[in-house]
DNA sequence: AAGATTCACGATATGATATAACATGTCAAC
DNA sequence: GTTGACATGTTATATCATATCGTGAATCTT
């Protein structure tokens, strides 16, 4: 049972540090421009495991000086998910960093319903289940992730109580 | 290979009387009250395979001297969402009736991005396959579909025009 | 180094999607 | 015929997203 970290008490500071040494080890690799604006997104987004919406990003971009201009907060998130550092989760209108960029090109998501966090995994049957029912009609799907709801281990157990974790409050969106 | 039939040219007022008649059915049977907007909603969904936004719906509404007031769309629509007879398709915050009311309970649709016309298909294999990855991680899943971009048959082939589908003017959202 | 090019960012405005809140009407049960 | 449940009318506002144009900084070209 390997328990995703975003399902499991964790260090975020540590995760958070993974998900940019990566970040700026691809944007290397690929001459991408990861200005400071994009690079603090980037972390913002990544020291949650609630995704945020834009207007949340803004929020913190605003309280740190900037501008409370919405292009600001999209263009960044476009950024980062053009380039496979973030996703965006339509059933939520929110994004989250990608926790293993330039690896799981299409993610899946686990979203708990009950405190918010989201779980990343590769879900390479979930695809080709989707290809064998597309291969029946004749379509031609893009790459297929999924946007699981449910309930996340702690909370299906009631272990850290339904109505959200104790970081709950002090990590974005509820 | 069983072609959806929303990829294939056909009598639409056949399908949409088929929705309609099935809806009937199920209202009965569940004692739902289908009232005129309801079905009216319903109906406007029924007669285009491309879903429509609230506001497209409100506007054929409004047209038909309805005031033109968000609440009236979003409320026929989650009624009909909550009760099986429609969807929402979250990448699109749109909306398209359901085809086998009372019989798939969780779709899967195949969304053409040439045309954006819908096919709606069960996929058990799609949900077994989130189900695994799911209890891989202790995660307790709600019943899954998917939403998969892709190029529907006729898009893919060039048979039609990528453009759009000569239907495409008269039906609903390019 | 000067000029050209590209692209990120600043700024304003607006568009698109969705819901809160409260009033009114309708119908059926009792 | 009153009550209660629920559908609808109405106003206002919340939330999410993009168009457009101007400005400035970095890079490229010569």
């Amino acid at each position: 049972m390997p328990h995703d970290p975003a399902f499991q008490p964790h260090d975020h500071s540590r995760c958070r540090d993974s998900v940019m040494a990566s970040a700026r080890r691809i944007a290397e690799g690929e001459g991408l421009r990861l200005t400071p604006i994009r690079l603090r997104v980037l972390e913002i987004l990544a020291e949650s495991h609630r995704p945020l919406g834009a207007y949340d990003v803004l929020e913190r971009l605003a309280e740190e000086g900037h501008p409370r201009q919405p292009p600001l907060a999209y263009r960044a998130l476009d950024f980062l998910c053009a380039n496979g550092l973030a996703h965006r989760i339509n059933r939520l209108n929110a994004f989250t960093a990608c926790r293993a960029p330039g690896q799981v090109h299409v993610p899946s998501f686990l979203i708990c319903r009950a405190c918010g966090r989201v779980a990343e995994a590769a879900a390479p049957a979930v695809a080709r289940a989707v290809e064998r029912l597309a291969g029946d009609e004749g379509f031609v799907p893009d790459p297929v992730g999924v946007e699981a709801l449910g309930l996340c281990p702690l909370c299906a157990t009631g272990e850290a109580g339904e109505a959200g974790a104790p970081e709950a409050a002090a990590e974005g969106r509820a």
